[in-house]
RNA sequence: CGGGGUGUAGCGCAGUCUGGUAGCGCACGUGCUUUGGGAGCAUGGGGCCGGGGGUUCGAAUCCCUUCACCCCGACCA
């Protein structure tokens, strides 16, 4: 029977050593994550891929009003004169834009461009807004989707659509704005961390890797478990760009006009893909407790006998009146051993399965995601013994993520250390800030560079590409 | 955009070489028995064999043409 069951399994979902990215498709169809649109690069999210977007977004949002930040709404289609007033934007981004060329019957006289990003429409708003200092800072924030017409796709981490947010500021000093980019890669990096269990690396971007038209991008790199780096958040401080782009002129407090110093930063979806990558084991998806759209799903075993349901329905009210999102499973067309597997699949944190054998001993057996263990719980101090289990699983996650990244990012001094680093994980170089070396190892072994870390705590003298003096400490990785 | 591959039931595939009534597994419907790790038996429904054109008495199968998708490279939140 058991031998049946791992067969079955392994029919289901490939385990990751074999072939990590048959994997990660198999588990975000199976666990009905997403489908596969009817449309090139595009992804359907499904409503518990939705559910654990909601959950994210919950926990950006209120981070975001916390630090004074408002919700707007801009337009999706962006004429293209405003699109080609920065020039490092343009460049940057027209490759990817997809056009609106025809309106009804007749051609337009001006194409649109579907967002690819909102720093021009927002720039054309801030200018009309603006008047004098008494009106900065502005901080808003809007959550779209927005597209990018994408050579290679791959759900979540890079589709033709996504959902994201993007939060554009504008203040009146270059300090200001400097200090709004980083206390918002600070949020992004506290929800990552705290809420998603995904440990990150904070830092800022190469010249190479900046933004299109920031003066400085900052980011926060996760480690996905083949050793690959995905790019979760980032943050970016354009200084005055922007603004002498699109004329974002206030009147100072010495009654001269003066350029905004402005922002933008923002997530997407792609975190769905950080959470699925970097939790996710061979029985599917791990969520950590906080991010989980249910957080305990309660399985009767023989429900038709007596008083399993009624027990059921009575440790569920329990629960949910403590506040936790629970769910019943009462299907009565699948088997329960069906149900173990299925909520596995899906990555619930906690599963109590309740039996008339439980109820006879006033028990429910509790079996834990995170580790795959079973054990029996006392029913009347449940929802008492719960919330230190919840603790442990959402810690015991982040601790897992974090030991492995820890593991795979290796101290390298040349490109042979290098090369070999970056085949498992992150290398961690100084570097001459020579874009030629950057180049190099791109060439040499599709790594980029990452970021380099706030402290700069150097690890040798000399860079390791080229030899030549060292300025950066930073991190290199190939990408998703 | 280069190189390789695949299109047959909702999904995964066999059948194609060697032309002869469209198959298998999973999923789905119905009934009974089950229920502590993906239940069993019985029974049923479902196909323009990617599209178009040819060859042939006869084409999923051979020929021509077209479209779509996937993988590997170059580009990317």
């Amino acid at each position: 029977m058991a031998k049946k069951d791992e067969k079955k399994f392994v029919e289901h979902i490939t385990p990751r050593s074999e072939d990590f990215s048959q994997w990660y498709t198999d588990v975000i169809l199976q666990s009905e994550l997403v489908d596969y649109a009817p449309v090139r690069g595009c992804m359907v999210i499904r409503p518990y891929g939705y559910a654990i977007w909601e959950r994210i977004q919950q926990e950006m949002d209120s981070r975001f009003k916390a630090t004074g930040h408002e919700n707007v709404y801009m337009p999706m289609l962006i004429p293209e004169s405003l699109l080609l007033k920065e020039a490092e934007h343009v460049e940057g981004f027209a490759p990817e834009v997809a056009w609106v060329t025809q309106g009804g019957n007749e051609k337009l006289q001006e194409r649109l461009a579907i967002r690819p990003t909102s720093e021009t429409i927002f720039c054309a708003m801030y200018s009309k807004w603006v008047g004098s200092y008494r009106d900065l800072p502005m901080k808003y924030n809007q959550w779209c989707s927005v597209m990018r017409w994408e050579k290679s796709t791959r759900p979540f981490l890079r589709t033709s659509e996504f959902l994201w947010q993007e939060g554009h500021t504008i203040h009146e000093t270059p300090e200001e704005a400097q200090q709004e980019t980083l206390q918002m890669l600070e949020v992004y990096r506290e929800v990552a961390e705290d809420a998603m269990a995904l440990p990150v690396l904070c830092g800022r971007k190469s010249d190479k890797e900046k933004f299109a038209g920031a003066q400085a991008t900052y980011s926060m790199e996760a480690m996905m478990q083949d050793g690959k780096a995905l790019q979760a958040g980032t943050s970016h401080n354009f200084g005055t760009n922007f603004a002498e782009a699109f004329d974002i002129q206030y009147l100072s407090r010495e009654g001269k006009l003066e350029y905004v110093h402005e922002t933008s930063w923002g997530v997407s979806t792609r975190l769905i893909g950080a959470i699925i990558m970097t939790h996710g084991d061979e029985r599917g998806l791990r969520l950590p407790p906080r991010i989980a759209p249910i957080q305990v799903v309660i399985v009767p075993i023989a429900a038709h006998k007596g008083g399993v349901m009624e027990k059921c329905d009575e440790i569920f009210a329990q629960l949910k009146a403590a506040g936790y999102r629970v769910k019943v499973d009462d299907r009565d067309t699948v088997s329960p051993g069906y149900k173990f597997n299925d909520w596995e699949l899906k990555g619930v944190p906690v599963r109590l399965e309740i039996g008339p054998r439980d109820i006879e001993n006033g028990v429910a057996t509790v079996f834990r995601r995170d580790t795959c263990e079973k054990a029996p719980m006392a029913l009347e101090t449940l929802t008492a013994d719960l919330p230190a289990l919840m603790d442990s699983i959402q810690q015991g996650l982040y601790d897992q993520a974090k030991a492995f990244r820890d593991a795979h990012v290796t101290e390298v001094h040349n490109m042979e250390e290098l090369g070999k680093a970056v085949e498992s994980g992150f290398a961690k170089a100084m570097w001459c800030g020579d874009r030629a070396c950057e180049d190099a190892i791109k060439e040499q072994f599709n790594a980029s560079s990452r970021n380099m870390p706030f402290d700069q705590t150097a690890i040798g003298e000399t860079c390791a590409c080229c030899g030549k003096p060292a300025k950066k400490l930073i991190y290199f990785a190939k990408a998703y």
